[in-house]
DNA sequence: ATGAAAGCGCTAACAT
DNA sequence: ATGTTAGCGCTTTCAT
């Protein structure tokens, strides 16, 4: 463990604590000839700085949060990346945590967040029901800014994707190719993003004069191995739907898998869209149609709203209202849909 | 910002600080009517306890930070999510950074993670030469262990897959089935798995009697679009090599998205193989044969040698030599290699 | 078993 | 412009 403190460059330097750290931070004037010695003997030590003891002191952390559902998905890892940039560039730290789709592990992590005095939270959670108290209580002590799915508490913002919109878009597409049945393909309603979609689904198909298939909205996880499961049962009854909308691209990366191993042609048999527009989606066969979440622009909101949020808890003045930011989605027309006629 | 503190509770439950410390914390035993008290009060209070200040006063922090050169990359998001499994199950906490790929964002994150007095580091520099300093630097004053890339530091261990046989396998597979004459497309010699594996492939080669094509080791970097670019030309050449060897998916996965535009078939017309094993390597088309990394025994390993070096840097004692640990990856044979014969 | 006191390393008043 | 002092919230001697 380095030792070396800022008292010890003080001494060595023949200054005070208190000026070598001025000099270290730049927070006040200091006399130059002083400063130069300061940064000599700093470095010549090899002086690093106690972070630790730095948050304790000034109570904050320069750093933020991040807890997102799984990043193995793809479209999280995207997230992060967006935010990590963005943060970056502020000068900040992510502090990042995968919750591994467990409501539990969320919970840690969310706690011991809190407790690192993190300055802002930024969380996508894993469950639209049993995420809501670990959230609820990270809230109640430091910004915390929903990204993507979310869980009803007061007082935190959210951004996200317009999903009623996103659904009319694909479904519009869909009209557009000649498609007259659909089938949804979706995750349990466990979790927040998926009721929006379920919703935008049936709506948007009644208004454009779609048939859902009897049974045509299916329940899983978003998940390739979901994807393939419920296309089987899908595709081995009499009344296949035109076409099979799926809540993101691994699901529909899964249907395409099911199809390619029934021997069933896409887009000719049976047309197939995800949502979120993760890098895989250009390299399957066929193509993914899709739609792309604007994950450069949430991440540049979600840094806005922390930003207020922060300043808020620092001049501890009241909160503002929470603020709920629905982007819309950019329709990627690939391969699994046929050309618009 | 809570600002409820230890002391507030001990006040609350009419005993000294030091003694809800020790009923918060189970440090020593304590009158049960006492702890029930303290514990009742805490609960009450909603006091969720500040880790800064313990951290700076017990001059640990439970927490290890990772860096990995880019969480867009699902190898390392597997990775990631292994180590961080691990690491929950032992009660840390893991602070992940992600380099997207800049030695100088790398460099930053090392010195954050320090300052922030993490018990330790897991690292996969992104570069073999840059990122050298800010390796060597942090592992000056913390544990470090390399985890697959890996750079020339002293006094850090390291746990990867064994490149040299890794390519033994591939190349031996592929002389199963018949292959002849082979190219390798990887990345450039700037990250440090890379020069193993281009020496792995080339003693390999010959050792088995296969022939290399001419300029049939290409440099380009671990992704889709330097695999698409490096087949592209090596496919427009008339002495295509019976099996592309790819020194990961990524580029794999390129290699077959070039030879499908071109309308050139795998395996029939050029058998393609991967390295690392990712997810998505089973839904291209047609599949990958790949060798399959043993992530969940690698993050089982840091932890190990981490838990070793955490502890002497504790004590105080000298560090031991630094570890290599070369493991043996798996071969999983897919579509995109012919049987074997 | 409990309390009093000290101090981890830093920065922010408050001096001068 | 610089030094002195105090204290962030916690754990840990050292007492009793």
């Amino acid at each position: 463990m380095n030792t070396i403190t800022l008292a010890d460059v003080a001494r060595a330097a023949g200054v005070s604590p208190s000026t070598a750290s001025r000099v270290l931070s730049g927070s006040r004037p200091v006399g130059s000839d002083v400063a130069a010695r300061v940064h000599r003997v700093a470095d010549e030590l090899g002086y690093t700085g106690n972070g630790v003891a730095r948050a304790l002191r000034k109570r904050r952390t320069d750093s933020v949060g991040m807890v997102v559902p799984s990043i193995l998905n793809p479209f999280f890892a995207g997230l992060v990346d967006s935010i990590e940039a963005a943060l970056h560039d502020s000068g900040m730290q992510l502090l990042l945590c995968d919750a591994r789709q467990s409501p539990d592990v969320e919970a840690a992590h969310l706690r011991a967040l809190v407790e690192r005095n993190v300055d802002g939270i930024v969380v996508s959670p894993c469950h639209s029901t049993a995420s809501i108290d670990a959230v609820g209580r990270a809230a109640a002590i430091v910004p915390v800014v929903q990204l993507d799915r979310w869980v009803d508490v007061q007082g935190t913002d959210w951004v996200g994707m317009d999903d009623h919109r996103a659904l009319r878009m694909v479904l519009e597409h869909l009209v557009g190719t000649s498609a007259r049945s659909v089938a949804f393909l979706t995750s349990e309603l466990t979790n927040s993003s998926t009721a929006d979609r379920v919703r935008g689904f049936r709506e948007n198909a009644a208004a454009l004069g779609l048939t859902v298939v009897p049974d045509g909205v299916v329940l899983g996880d978003f998940s390739v191995e979901s994807g393939q499961a419920a296309a089987e049962t899908l595709l081995a009854r009499g009344d296949r739907p035109d076409a099979i909308v799926c809540a993101d691209d691994l699901i529909a990366i899964g249907v395409l898998s099911a199809c390619r191993a029934r021997g069933i042609g896409v887009p000719r048999d049976v047309q197939v869209t995800g949502i979120d527009d993760i890098d895989f989606g250009r390299y399957v066969v066929p193509t993914l149609t899709t739609l792309a979440q604007p994950t450069v622009r949430m991440a540049a909101e979600v840094m806005r709203l922390l930003g207020e949020r922060v300043s808020f808890a620092v001049n501890g003045a009241a909160p503002r209202d929470a603020t709920r930011l629905a982007l819309s989605p950019r329709l990627v027309v690939r391969e699994s849909t046929r050309a618009v006629s």
